[in-house]
DNA sequence: TACCCGGAAGCGGC
DNA sequence: CGCCGCTTCCGGGT
C-alpha cells in the first residue's frame, strides 16, 4: 500500500477556514474516517443507508441537512418521496428542488450511499472483480449530468474497487475544480465559448427522469437490484465507523483526496461516465465547519467545510489543495474564502475566451488551473513568471507532483514522472523547457490553442494530406537529397504549426506573443536545421522571453515577417498565409457546418505516442509529422 | 545531488 | 483492438 507521502504535521493554527480545504490538501491521510463523523451526525433515527429511508425519514433528513449546513429552506412538499426515491434524485434534481442547497443534499446523499455500498462488500478487495459494477447502481436518466467529469482516472492502478471509483468521481464533482463551464463545450457544438453554465445545469431530460424514476416504484425497484443486493445485506453491520476507522491509510487517503481534488471532466467520457457511474455516485461525508472545531477531527471538519464551500458553488474546487504542498509548509495567507472557478476565466492570455473544460484531467490543463487561480492560492507549487509568454515556474516541485498524483491518483507520483509527462508535451509544441531555468518551463499555446487541441490535430491532417500531393509533384521533378527533405519536413512542420496557432487567430488574436513566439521558434529550428547546427542550441531561446531582449524580440513584427514567414515560405513552397487559408479551407470543408470564422469542430486527439514512434520510421515523408514537430521542438 | 533528457514498456480509459 | 495520455523505470548527461 501507499502512504501518502505528504507531511502530516499541521501547520501550526492555521484559520478555521483554511483549515477546511487547504489543511485536508495537505495532509489528506488524515486518519479517521470522515464518514465516522457524518454519521455520528445524522440524526439517531436515521438509517445510514439512506436508500432505507421512509418519507420520514426524508424529512428529517432534510431537515437535519438545512440546520447543519446553513441551507435556505426546503419545500417538503417537493420531496414526497422515500430514501431510495430520493437517492435517485440527481443533482440537478435536487438543485431544482432546493436552489442553493441540491449539491449538498446530493452530495452527503452520496456519501451516505457509498458508505453503506462500501460496508455491504467485502472491503478493499484488491481484486478488480469484486466491484459491482456502478453501472446499475441508481436508474437514472443516461442524459443527465451532462458536465460530469470523468472520475476514471481516480480508480486505483490496481483496479481496486471501481464502484467506489465512481462514487469518488462523483464527489469530486462536487468539489472539483471545476471551472465550472460545461464540461464539454467542445462536444456542445455551437456552445458559445465563455459560457460557463452553473454546475448543476443539466438537461431537463434527465431531471425529467429522474424525477419520474424517482417516484416510481419500479424504479426504486430497479435501483435497488444493483445495489439492493448487497444493500440490505450490509445493513445491519453497519458500524461504518468501525469500518473506515480501521482501513489503512491508504484507504482513508483515498477517500479523501479525492474531494479535494479539482474532477476532471472529460468531454468525451461524459456521456459514458454519466451512464455508467453518473447515477448519483456517492460520495464522502463532510461535516459542517461549526460541527467540530477540535484539531484532531479536524480533517472532518474541513471537509465539512470543503464541502459548504465546494459543493454548492463549485468554485473552489481547487481549495483544496490551497496553501499546501507537501514539502513546501509555507501555507499562504490565502483562505479558500470565495470560489471563484465560476467566473473565472482562463488567462494563461488574460483575452483568452472560456474554453472547452478539461478540467484538470489533463497535465497542461492541471497546471494552468492551479496557475490561474484568481486567488494565486497555488502560487507556493507553481506559479507564472510571465504570463503572457506562458513562461512559469514550479516553484514546489515535490509538492505539485503530489498534487498531480492526488489528481491522477497515482499516489506514488514524484517530478521525476511528472516531469517526464511535461517533456512529452515538448515534442507536440505545448510546452517547453525554459534553458537555464530550473523547474521553469513555457507554454507555447495558450488554453484556448491546448483546448482546441484537436483542431490542431484536425490541422495536422489535412496539413499531412496538402504534403503529400505538394511532395508527390515535388518529386517528379526533384532529387530529394536527406537535406532537403529534412528541410521539407522541418518546413512543413512550421507552416503547421504557424497554421494551427493561426487557425486560432479568431479566439486568439491578441495573442500576438504566441503565435510569434511559435514562428520564431520554428524558424529558428529551421534556420538551425539548414545551417546543420542543432537545434538545440538555438540562438533565441524564446524561453528567456521573460527578459525585456526576448521579448522585443519576439515582437519584432518584421522579423516575424522577414525571417519566419520566407523560410517557410522558402522551403515548401507555400506560404504561412497560404497554408493558412489553404488549411482553413480544408477543414472548413471537412466541417461544412462550422462557420467560416470558427474553428472546425475536433476530430482527433493530438498524438504524442505516435509521434514517437514514427520517429523511427525509415521513409523519410511529409507525412511523418511527428518527426518534424519534434524536430521543431527540440 | 538534483535536475534534465528521452527511450522503452506498460497501463487504464476510451 | 488501437489510440491516447500519461506512468514508471531507467541510463545517461549536465
Amino acid at each position: 500500500m501507499k502512504l501518502l507521502p505528504i507531511p502530516l504535521s499541521p501547520l501550526g493554527a492555521p484559520p478555521l477556514s483554511m483549515w477546511s480545504s487547504d489543511f485536508l490538501w495537505r495532509y489528506p491521510a488524515a486518519p479517521p474516517s470522515p464518514l465516522a463523523e457524518l454519521k455520528t451526525q445524522l440524526p439517531t433515527q436515521l438509517s445510514s443507508d439512506p436508500r432505507l429511508w421512509g418519507r420520514e425519514e426524508v424529512v428529517v433528513f432534510l431537515r437535519w441537512t438545512e440546520r447543519e449546513f446553513d441551507l435556505p429552506k426546503f419545500e417538503l412538499d417537493l420531496f414526497q418521496m422515500n430514501g431510495k426515491a430520493l437517492c435517485l434524485l440527481t443533482k440537478n434534481d435536487l438543485a431544482e428542488r432546493c436552489p442553493g442547497a441540491g449539491d449538498i443534499i446530493h452530495n452527503v446523499l452520496q456519501l451516505l450511499i457509498r458508505d453503506a455500498q462500501m460496508l455491504q462488500r467485502p472491503f478493499r478487495s484488491d481484486l478488480p472483480s469484486s466491484p459491482i459494477t456502478p453501472t446499475n447502481r441508481y436508474p437514472l436518466s443516461p442524459h443527465s449530468h451532462p458536465p460530469t467529469p470523468n472520475w476514471n482516472s481516480l480508480v486505483p492502478p490496481n483496479g481496486e474497487n471501481s464502484f467506489y471509483a465512481s462514487h469518488l468521481q462523483h464527489f469530486m464533482t462536487s468539489n472539483s475544480v471545476t471551472l465550472s463551464p460545461a464540461p464539454s463545450i467542445d462536444s456542445q457544438a455551437g456552445s458559445p465559448p465563455g459560457q460557463e453554465p452553473p454546475a448543476n445545469i443539466f438537461s431537463s431530460n434527465s431531471t425529467n427522469d429522474v424525477a419520474q424514476a424517482s417516484t416510481s416504484d419500479a424504479s426504486d425497484a430497479r435501483s435497488s437490484s444493483a445495489s439492493g443486493a448487497s444493500a440490505t445485506a450490509g445493513n445491519s453491520s453497519r458500524s461504518s465507523s468501525n469500518h473506515s476507522d480501521s482501513e489503512d491509510e491508504s484507504a482513508n487517503f483515498k477517500h479523501k483526496i479525492p474531494k479535494l481534488l479539482p474532477p476532471p471532466i472529460h468531454h468525451k467520457s461524459l456521456s459514458n461516465s454519466l451512464q455508467k457511474h453518473q447515477q448519483s455516485p456517492p460520495v464522502t461525508p463532510i461535516f459542517k465547519e461549526s460541527s467540530s472545531s477540535s484539531t484532531t477531527p479536524s480533517h472532518l471538519t474541513h471537509q465539512i467545510g470543503d464541502f459548504k464551500q465546494h459543493s454548492i458553488f463549485f468554485n473552489g474546487a481547487l481549495d483544496a489543495v490551497t496553501n499546501t504542498s507537501g514539502s513546501s509548509s509555507s501555507a499562504s495567507p490565502s483562505t479558500p474564502t470565495t470560489p471563484g472557478y465560476l467566473s473565472v476565466k482562463r488567462e494563461f492570455f488574460p483575452d483568452t475566451p472560456t474554453e472547452p473544460n478539461t478540467n484538470g484531467r489533463l497535465l497542461w490543463d492541471f497546471l494552468q488551473q492551479l496557475l490561474n487561480d484568481h486567488q494565486q492560492r497555488y502560487s507556493n507549487y507553481i506559479a507564472w513568471k510571465c504570463r503572457d509568454t506562458g513562461v512559469f515556474k514550479i516553484v514546489d516541485p515535490a509538492g505539485l507532483a503530489k498534487l498531480w498524483g492526488i489528481q491522477k491518483n497515482h499516489l506514488s507520483m514524484n517530478y521525476d514522472k511528472m516531469s517526464r509527462a511535461l517533456r512529452y508535451y515538448y515534442r507536440v509544441n505545448i510546452l517547453r523547457k525554459v534553458q537555464g531555468e530550473r523547474h521553469c518551463y513555457q507554454f507555447l499555446r495558450n488554453p484556448t490553442e491546448l483546448k482546441s487541441i484537436k483542431n490542431i490535430s484536425l490541422l495536422r491532417q489535412t496539413m499531412t494530406n496538402q504534403q503529400q500531393q505538394q511532395q508527390s509533384t515535388a518529386t517528379a521533378s526533384s532529387t530529394t537529397s536527406s537535406s532537403s527533405a529534412e528541410a521539407q519536413n522541418s518546413a512543413a512542420a512550421a507552416a503547421l504549426q504557424a497554421s494551427a496557432l493561426a487557425s486560432l487567430l479568431p479566439q486568439s488574436t491578441t495573442n500576438f506573443h504566441h503565435l510569434t513566439a511559435a514562428l520564431v521558434q520554428s524558424s529558428n529550428n529551421l534556420k538551425l536545421q539548414f545551417s546543420g547546427r542543432n537545434a538545440e542550441d538555438e540562438p533565441h531561446d524564446l524561453s528567456t522571453s521573460s527578459s525585456n531582449q526576448n521579448e522585443s524580440f519576439i515582437k519584432n513584427e518584421s522579423f516575424i515577417k522577414n525571417e519566419c514567414y520566407p523560410l517557410i515560405h522558402g522551403a515548401n513552397g507555400l506560404t504561412t498565409i497560404q497554408l493558412l487559408r489553404q488549411s482553413q479551407e480544408n477543414s472548413s470543408s471537412q466541417s461544412p457546418s462550422s462557420s467560416p470564422t470558427s474553428l472546425s469542430p475536433p476530430i482527433h486527439h493530438l498524438s504524442l505516442h505516435k509521434e514517437n514512434q514514427e520517429q523511427h520510421q525509415q521513409q523519410q515523408h511529409v507525412e511523418e509529422m511527428p518527426t518534424d514537430l519534434r524536430k521543431i521542438n527540440n
